[in-house]
DNA sequence: ATGTCC
């Protein structure tokens, strides 16, 4: 059987499908074309159907960009009003999005030797790589452990920001400045952490701390961008409302919780395994990594609080870099302003109300997308407008600022993360050529830090772009802003100075 | 994603 005739498609357009899993009360939505649905892999589907069958899963959404993940897709939505689930958040707990627009106009950046300069200020203040901190760089910002703990508990607080020479300002501009504890407090925070630090939960505690205000790696990047508004009348006065400029050079952002993150997520994947192996629990199409805690359990508040933690830790690095980006701009170009337009998560669940009534939304892989006049929105600077949406493309198709529109409510208010991988890494790195990758970036003049691109990063490892996108506006679910179009890329690969 | 395997 072809992927195809799985799907049964909904009278309300071509993107829009839905899956059935075996018992008609709990379908899946699907948003994608045609050729879009033909990416998902045997695994994804059967990833998505375990999680839609799996205890007081309420709704889930498959996403253009979706692929294998961890217990469920990359490029889920998930509603639960009754349980909490560790895999759809994922083990990159509150991996995100960040933009800054810079006062410079786009030919500031033509120079290639500006660019290059660009670069090394960056690289000397935002390492990349695995357990790369700042402690590695030449212009660090030294984060005691004592500030480490504030970040982790308070998130964007105006006293973390002004200890680390982060506008306050700019938590006005993040889709969640500071996450609290599961009894919506700081204070359990703040205890759960000193437990954690206590039992030796969390390992070398001051490097996990030097690792604030740094990418990572993978598909962690930073890229130097122009912005290209669309021609449309809307457009133009979104982008206005947004903050952002035609013409002008931004800088957008990807990464999450570093190591911090990972060791409380995987934390919280060992803790609960153990319980379900020791009490015998049936796991949700027999994945190990599809376990869960319903709320009010001591499991439950314990993992809402991990997240809040790894969450508040991935806002404070997001803004940190921005701060540390801003920095280097103005070191290599003086006079250099800019301010952040908004920062965004891909891998986090939040309490939001869906069909009336309060439920746990996990979107793994999925991006949050609240139209203008959204409740939710009240009291913040895109109530009108409907917030930011930062969507990554690839630096030769460019990445995606959207806007959501009525329609989202299909989706659970939510889109895409992405591109969405379309080649496992491996696969990527034997069958790729290196030398079209080099000579397709040096064809596009786009200077990166890498001697050499990372293959299992190429754009070719990844879905069309513009199909994905094309997805989200036929299925009614958001419109595209502005493109960015890339002028430089920082990642981890191999360094031209390694 | 992740000191890339407790």
């Amino acid at each position: 059987m072809s992927t195809e005739a799985k799907f049964e498609m909904l009278p309300s357009g071509e993107a829009t499908a839905i899956l059935p899993t075996g018992g008609r009360t709990k379908p899946i939505t699907v948003i994608g074309t045609e050729a879009i649905r033909g990416t998902f892999d045997e695994l994804c589907l059967q990833q998505a159907i375990n999680s839609r069958l799996a205890p007081g899963v309420t709704e889930l959404v498959l996403n253009p960009d979706a692929h294998c993940g961890f217990g469920a897709p990359v490029g889920c939505v998930l509603v639960s009003p009754t349980h909490i689930y560790p895999g759809p958040v994922g083990v990159d707990i509150k991996c995100s999005m960040s933009l800054l627009q810079t006062n410079l106009q786009a030919d500031a950046v033509s120079d290639r030797r500006t660019r290059r300069a660009l670069i090394d200020a960056i690289c000397e203040r935002t390492p990349t790589g695995a357990g790369r901190g700042q402690r590695h760089v030449k212009k660090a910002r030294h984060v005691d452990e004592a500030l480490g703990r504030r970040a982790l508990v308070e998130g964007a607080s105006r006293e973390v920001c002004e200890a680390l020479g982060i506008p306050p300002a700019w938590a006005e501009r993040c889709e969640d400045a500071a996450h609290l504890g599961h009894d919506d407090t700081t204070a359990a925070l703040a205890e759960r952490l000193d437990r954690l630090l206590i039992g030796g939960r969390i390992r070398n505690f001051d490097n996990a701390v030097s690792q604030l205000g740094s990418y990572g790696g993978g598909n962690h990047f930073g890229e130097c961008e122009v912005v290209h508004v669309e021609k449309s009348e809307r457009a133009a006065r979104v982008a206005d409302a947004f903050g952002i400029e035609d013409g002008r050079v931004a800088f957008l952002s990807h990464c999450g919780s570093r190591g911090m993150g990972h060791q409380l997520a995987t934390g919280q994947f060992r803790t609960l395994q153990g319980k379900f192996a020791l009490w015998d629990i049936p796991l949700p199409g027999a994945d190990r990594e599809l376990v869960y805690a319903p709320l009010g359990t001591p499991e439950a508040d314990e993992y809402l609080d991990d997240m809040a933690l790894g969450a508040n830790f991935a806002t404070v690095n997001h803004l940190l870099i921005n701060a540390l980006v801003l920095e280097a701009f103005a070191e290599v170009i003086p006079g250099t302003t800019g301010r952040l337009v908004y920062f965004i998560s891909h891998n986090i669940a939040r309490r939001e109300i869906v069909d009336g009534r309060p439920a746990w939304v996990h979107r793994k892989g999925a991006t949050r997308a609240f139209p203008g006049g959204h409740p939710a929105l009240r009291n913040t600077p895109f109530a009108d407008v409907g917030h930011p949406i930062l969507l990554p493309g690839n630096p030769q198709a460019g990445s995606s600022i959207m806007v959501a529109d009525p329609g989202a409510d299909k989706s659970c208010y939510s889109v895409n993360h992405g591109a969405g991988r379309t080649m496992g890494r491996k696969q990527a790195i034997r069958t790729l050529d290196q030398a079209q990758i080099d000579r397709s970036f040096d064809a596009a003049d786009i200077l990166t830090n890498c001697r050499t691109y990372p293959k299992d990063e190429a754009p070719a490892a990844y879905k069309d772009f513009n199909e994905v996108l094309r997805s989200v506006t036929t299925a009614g679910l958001a419109t595209e802003v502005a493109r960015l179009k890339a002028r430089f890329v920082i990642k981890d690969g191999d360094k031209a100075d390694d």
